[in-house]
DNA sequence: CTGTTAGCGCATTCAA
DNA sequence: TTGAATGCGCTAACAG
């Protein structure tokens, strides 16, 4: 019995009145084992519920460990994801370091696993995207020296990418009005988000309270039809839409269509990503150089698997507007 | 000095002149330890390259350990793997599971994975997405009770969750005849993918080698606006295009426009898949309930992790068409 | 502050 | 075909 109350090896030994070295024969489909025997280990593991323990089973294997890098992400942005992700794994792959990706939806799920990753001693390494960490957090992954990178997000003290977000309201502010706006309205994102809280504070840094935001609760087309519905309740008159992401512009564009507003005659409109298909649908937006975060994460991880100690330079993307057809040319 | 050569706690001990207790302890930071002791320590770490073995350190540790479910699948598609993705995540995590990803961009990577994966125990559960596997395999996963599930595509012997792909491709076929098409042509995709290739078979079934067929070497809008270039030199006179998957589909649309032919009118165009913003693009297209996907395996998994040897029923989901603008109305 | 010692749970000889 | 004994590399008492 483990100190938790869960079954070991000799349990289901003498549960099964065999020795330990029978036990381990059954679970490894060695042949050498008379059938009865076997059928008493399997009926013994059932009734005990027994799992052996991975850690105990690889220890004793002598087997080589590949280094292990853990990422922890929301992956509610399939864009986001995939394009991080896949310059990642083929270079990881190729240096030999295993890539275990997990899930973070919310931040009591990101402090689970941090808790269980690092009590475990579950990776070498660590990448946290899309999210930051507390002092006391960042204390304990020093105390234990696991590199960390943070990326999509700054983390004071650890070596990250990102871009400057509210730079990149900035930009869509001044194109708008550079392409002569003068009533612009902002569609924002939930503010649980760091990226998009950024972003709006680039806005109200450059605009103040002069544009009227709304928020689009999920990025979705939907929310996007709302939100410029909602803009329009206010501002008849609005002739420029700056969206926090790609999606809901979709949306804007949509709605702007049904009450017969012409894009980018009477309204024009700037997304914010530069997510696939959107050169279809030929929307402005700010580009994001996602695959970019991916290959400096890949750069980063390989360093410090030489070098666990490594100082990398944390690097600031830039971010740049592509203009397309829903904004007037120049 | 392990069997392979690499060093251990021992080897760190003795070139620091110091107990492997003092090396455990600066390792996991402990503050208890004079400074030059931990200098002398962290130097001999730096120069014998010391990495401490996962395994072991969990096992001392004592730490209990949550099954772990290890997913193997392509991550090439974004949207697909997010739909599976999202619901499994949550649900694994509130029961208490683990959902360790790997990607697996080519079959020789998924035998690297999967030697790796069996020979170490890494996990209590195994889900293969999009892909099979030979016999010899399956004979191992067998004697090692390994529970094993497959997603998107059908493994005799195993439980799975697929989608019938060539029924998917004369659903299309059907429904562009029925709504007036008399020449029809097709955008395949590269035949490594079991997925396309079941759909082609599907497509030769029901209508052998009338229809011309021209393949996307990716999933790309560029490489269906160069299919349909290439189908309409076969045929000038094409009035359907069937595609074996959204994003080519849209490069059907855009190049139909460049070509001045009108869509339905002219030339009826059927996607497949029915992926995120098709609805917007107004693409008719064949519907596959990537969601569900996600929901059979959650449920598969959490009866696994307690019934290991449970059957499980595989499950055939249902496709169905998406009647949108790209197709004539009935 | 540091070293010695005793396990962690399993795979694997080596005898029987 | 089986069981007893040994050790995997580390952590954590326990002494000193």
């Amino acid at each position: 019995m483990t100190a938790d109350g869960r079954a070991t090896i000799y349990d289901i030994a003498r549960h099964a009145k065999v020795g330990i070295a029978t036990v381990s024969r059954v679970l490894n489909g060695s042949s050498r084992v008379a059938e009865p025997t076997r059928l008493a280990v399997r009926r013994a593991v059932e009734e005990l519920g027994w799992r052996p323990s991975r850690a105990a089973r690889r220890l004793a294997a002598r087997g080589a460990e590949r280094p292990r890098l853990v990422a922890l992400m929301p992956l509610f942005s399939a864009t986001f994801y995939h394009a991080v992700t896949s310059p990642l794994a083929g270079g990881l792959a190729a240096a030999g370091i295993d890539l275990a990706i997990y899930d973070v939806p919310d931040r009591e799920t990101k402090n689970r696993l941090l808790d269980r990753v690092l009590s475990e001693r579950a990776c070498e390494m660590l990448m946290l995207c899309s999210m930051r960490i507390g002092e006391d957090r960042a204390e304990q992954l020093r105390s234990l020296s696991l590199p960390t990178i943070f990326v999509d997000y700054e983390q004071p003290g650890f070596p990250s990418v990102s871009v400057d977000n509210r730079a990149g309201s900035e930009m869509q502010y001044r194109y708008l009005r550079s392409r002569g706006c003068r009533r612009i309205g902002y569609v924002g994102g939930p503010s649980d988000a760091h990226a998009y809280r950024d972003r709006l504070e680039g806005l109200r840094a450059i605009a103040g309270d002069e544009v009227p935001v709304e928020i689009a609760q999920a990025m979705t087309v939907g929310e996007g039809r709302a939100a410029l519905a909602r803009l329009l309740a206010r501002d008849k008159r609005l002739d420029g839409v700056m969206c926090v992401n790609d999606i809901p512009a979709i949306g804007v564009m949509e709605e702007a269509r049904l009450r017969r507003r012409r894009v980018p005659q009477d309204l024009q409109v700037v997304g914010f990503d530069d997510q696939p298909l959107m050169d279809v649908f030929g929307l402005s937006t700010v580009r994001q150089p996602l695959a970019q975060f991916g290959d400096w994460a890949l750069q980063a991880i390989r360093r410090l698997a030489v070098e666990p100690g490594a100082a990398i330079a944390s690097a600031r993307l830039d971010l740049d507007i592509v203009e397309r057809g829903t904004t007037k040319p120049a």
